[in-house]
DNA sequence: TGGGATTTGTTCGTATGTATT
DNA sequence: GAATACATACGAACAAATCCC
C-alpha cells in the first residue's frame, strides 16, 4: 500500500537479487513517480498528494486526446480487432477474477496508446496510467468495474465509424468518471484525507 | 555529439567522481531519453531517428497547448512579468552570446510550464524540451534565433490580452516552425512530411 | 580466428547517516 | 541524550562480455 516502506535487502532477500539491483529498480520507479526517495532515508510506495493526483488526471487526459486523435486517422482493421478482443477479455476477467479486471483496465490504455504508433506518447501514457492505478489504490474505495467496459466499448465503437470526434468525447467522459471515483470518494471521507496527509508529514 | 560513447570510467575520472554514479546518471539520461543504452555495450550520445524526432514534437505540442490552455485562465501579474524578463533576457543573450541564447530559448518554455502549476506536465516539457534541443543538434543546421524570440512575444502578448485561443495559435505556430527547423533541412521530402503530420492534429 | 585489452555488470565491504531504546 | 541497531550511499574489486589488433 501507498507509503510502505521499500527496505532494499528486504526486497532484494524475496526476490533473490542482490541489493544493487533493487537500487536501480528503485531509482527507475521512482522517475516514473511510482515510489518516493529521500537521500538517507530510502524508498517508500509513494503516495501521491491530491492536487497530484489532479495533475496526473489532467496530464493523462491530454495525452490520451492526442491518442484517439491520432487513431481516428489510421487506425487498421487489426487494430480494432485487437481492442475488440482485449475488452472482451475485460469482460470474462470481470466476472470471477477481479484484480485481473483492474489489470486490464489499465492495459486497455496502454494498448490504445501503444497502437498509436508514437513511442514517446505511449510511454508518457505508461507512466500516468500506473500512476493513476496508485491513486484509486490510495483514495478511491472498491467499485465494480463494470462501467469501465462499458466505456471502453463505447470508445472502440465510435473508432470504428470513424468518428473522431465522438471517440475524444467517450474517452473523455471515461477519464472525467475514472478521475471522480478515485478522487471524489476521497473528499467524502475525510479521516482518510486526513491520515494520508499527516502520514506525509510524520515519516 | 549525437552517437558518441559515453565511457563509465572517463565520464567518472573527467568529474572526480566513481563509476556508481555515473551509471545512476546515465540511466536517468536513458529514461529520459538523452542517451541511448545497450546491454553490456554502454551508453551513447542518443540518436533520435527521424520518425522518434517527429514523435517528440508531437508528444510536445499536445503538452505544451495543454500548458497554454491552463495559463490563459489563471496567470497572474507575477508570471507576466517573469515571461517578460525572460525574453529581455533571450534578447540580449541573441546579440553577444549564441550559446546562451540556444539555452534560453529552450527555458522559456520550461519557464511557461512550471507557471502552469501542473508538476506531471511541467516534468514531461522538460523533457520534451530537452529531446528537442537534441534533434536540433542533430538535424539542424545553425541558424538565428530571433524569430523564435518574435514567437515567444507573440504568446506572451496574446496571455496578456486574456486570448487564450490566440495564445496556443501562436505557440503551434512556433512549435511547428521550430520543427520544421529542426527536421526540414534534412530532406525537403521530410519536412512536408512533419509539417502536414502537424498540421493535422493541431489545427 | 584468437588473444589481450578494455568496458560493462554485479557483488560485497565500509563508512555515513538515521531511527530507536 | 547517548548508545545501539539498522539502512543507505559509495567505492573497490571481481567476473563476464565485448572490442580491437
Amino acid at each position: 500500500m501507498p507509503g510502505d516502506k521499500l527496505t532494499e535487502d528486504v526486497i532484494g532477500d524475496r526476490f533473490g537479487v542482490s541489493r544493487t539491483i533493487v537500487r536501480t529498480v528503485l531509482a527507475r520507479l521512482y522517475a516514473e513517480g511510482l515510489v518516493d526517495m529521500q537521500p538517507n532515508k530510502g524508498a517508500t510506495i509513494a503516495q501521491p498528494s491530491l492536487s497530484e493526483a489532479q495533475d496526473v488526471f489532467e496530464t493523462r487526459m491530454c495525452l490520451e486526446r492526442q491518442v484517439i486523435a491520432r487513431l481516428a486517422e489510421k487506425v487498421t482493421e487489426d487494430d480494432m480487432e485487437s481492442l475488440q478482443r482485449h475488452v472482451e477479455l475485460e469482460t470474462k476477467a470481470n466476472i470471477h477474477d477481479g484484480s485481473a479486471a483492474i489489470r486490464l483496465a489499465g492495459e486497455f490504455h496502454i494498448l490504445l496508446a501503444s497502437l498509436s504508433g508514437n513511442k514517446v506518447l505511449a510511454r508518457y501514457v505508461d507512466e500516468v496510467v500506473s500512476r493513476s492505478s496508485l491513486i484509486l489504490a490510495l483514495y478511491s474505495r472498491p467499485h465494480s468495474s463494470d462501467c469501465s467496459i462499458n466505456e471502453h466499448q463505447q470508445i472502440i465503437d465510435a473508432l470504428r465509424q470513424g468518428d473522431g470526434q465522438a471517440a475524444i468525447d467517450a474517452m473523455d467522459h471515461h477519464l472525467k468518471a475514472v478521475a471522480d471515483r478515485a478522487l471524489l470518494s476521497s473528499t467524502s471521507d475525510k479521516h482518510r484525507d486526513i491520515r494520508s496527509i499527516l502520514d506525509r508529514y510524520a515519516s
